[in-house]
DNA sequence: ACAAGTATGCACCTTTTGGTAAGTAAGAAA
DNA sequence: TTTCTTACTTACCAAAAGGTGCATACTTGT
């Protein structure tokens, strides 16, 4: 039997327990898309623009296993399965929703800024 | 001279925008820390535990480069240098605190999420 | 018989992120 | 002269994140 113990998470703070959850490239983006309701697998990628089938699929499980999406599997063929967000996710996302108004309306300033960190790192 | 041009970033939504700017692992628990004003260097690495010196530096310097926060040197030996958060960097941390007061409500839900996901690696 | 459509799974690889350990500068104190 | 302090800097390595392409299952349409 394997000796590694699974060590009890512990945060340094509520922002730092809330993006073990959210954090990430992708994870914010589908919560996002799920806002306004179940989505379909296939849907869900072309929303999530640049996302792989690797990475959605991955991301979903992980979401899924902390509980904040549940999945519905229709058993059809071809398949059909869909993506919502539980309880937790909706208040997640709810919680997540001043972030997205503060990226809105700072995008020019955002998009300033990421282009002088390209410049520099070209320069190094 | 580089081929390489500098791509100017698109957003998929605000969201989107708003994570390239607060997203990985350290910058949120450092805008948390400026939140009560200026601090600095060795005293953000004592409160952003688990923090190493590369890390800090080079997140606390692109942040500086977004216009996040701002870095004030006083010339002094040994040194002394504290970072404090600028307009656009307070308004930032505003738009995160409800996402840090749904960690802390939800603290033990995620601790229990988490470990769930520990104990599925373990098993792979 | 064959291709199309859908939600995955897997193997392989590259890129990004992160950690450790060592070193530096410069003046003040011992 | 050595030591101490503080804010970095660098080189090297390990781990995690992410991308690409191929495979699969089953049914419907050609």
């Amino acid at each position: 039997m394997s000796v590694k113990r699974t060590v009890e998470p512990s945060f340094i703070c509520g922002l730092d327990a809330a993006i073990r959850i959210m954090g990430g490239k992708w994870k914010p983006l589908i919560l996002f898309f799920l806002q306004k309701g179940p989505q379909r697998y296939g849907e869900l990628k072309r929303l999530v623009r640049g996302v792989s089938d690797k990475m959605l699929i991955q991301q979903l499980k992980e979401m899924e296993l902390h509980g904040v999406i549940s999945r519905t599997d229709y058993k059809e063929i071809p398949p059909r399965v869909d993506y919502s967000l539980t309880p937790l996710g909706q208040s997640l996302i709810k919680a997540m929703s001043p972030l997205c108004r503060w990226g809105e309306k700072n995008t020019s300033a955002i998009a300033g800024a990421l282009s002088k960190q390209q410049a520099a790192d070209a320069r190094s």
